[in-house]
DNA sequence: TTGACAGGCAAGCTGTAGCTTGCCTATGGT
DNA sequence: ACCATAGGCAAGCTACAGCTTGCCTGTCAA
C-alpha cells in the first residue's frame, strides 16, 4: 500500500531479476517466470518464493496481475520508480 | 564495493532520511546528522546506528566522507542512483 | 596534562525477510 | 469423471539487518 515500499521492493536481487525478465517479455505466468529465472538468471528459488516476491512487487505497484482462466499473467509497471528519480537530484552523466 | 548494493542502501528508511538531510545541507558531521534526524525526521536512533548506516551508504558510493581534524564531514553523491534509472524504462510522467 | 568532544570498534540481542514444506482450490483437457 | 496443471494459503525455519551497549582512540582547548 504505502509507496514507501517501492524502495524495499527493488532492494532484493531476485525481485530485480523478475522485473528484468518482465521488462524483456511482459505478461508472463508464474511458471514461466520461474523457469526463465532458473535458466537465464541462475535463480533456483521455489515457485512459492517467486509468488511471494510477486506479491511484494504488486503491493509496491511495480507489477500488475491479470487472471484469465487458470492462467495469471503478470505485467511490469515501472511508473512507481519515479519515486526514486524524483526524490534526489541525480546527475545526468556518470563522471 | 559492488554497485549492486545501491539498491539495498536506499531500501532502508533511515538511510533515505540521511540522504534527504545531506541533500538539503551537505557536508555535515555525524553528530549534526544525528541531531537533525531526531529533530526534523523523528528518527531517534543512536549515534552508532547512524554511523553504521553511513558506512553502508559509503560502500554503495552514495556518501563520501572527508576527515578534517577531529571532525568528519559527509557529502552525498547521487551518481550511483543512475544504476536505478538506467536499468528499467521509467515512463516520463505518472498517469 | 587533563578533560571534553568527535568518532571508531566489536560483541550481543531481536525482529523479520526470504525461503521451504505441505496441503488445498480451481480450471481445463480427455 | 478423472487427473494433470496453474496457482493459493499458512505454518515453520534460519540467516541476517538494524540496533544497542560498552569501551577504546584521537583531537583540540584550557
Amino acid at each position: 500500500m504505502p509507496v514507501d515500499d517501492v524502495f524495499v521492493a527493488i532492494g532484493d536481487a531476485t525481485r530485480r531479476a523478475i522485473l528484468d525478465e518482465l521488462a524483456e517479455r511482459d505478461g508472463q505466468t508464474l511458471f514461466e517466470i520461474c523457469t526463465r529465472l532458473t535458466t537465464r538468471h541462475g535463480i533456483g528459488s521455489s515457485r512459492q518464493a517467486i509468488s511471494q516476491h510477486l506479491d511484494i512487487l504488486a503491493r509496491a505497484g511495480l507489477v500488475r496481475a491479470e487472471r484469465n482462466g487458470r492462467y495469471k499473467f503478470h505485467y511490469a509497471d515501472f511508473r512507481p520508480l519515479r519515486a526514486v528519480v524524483d526524490r534526489w537530484p541525480i546527475p545526468e552523466e556518470k563522471l
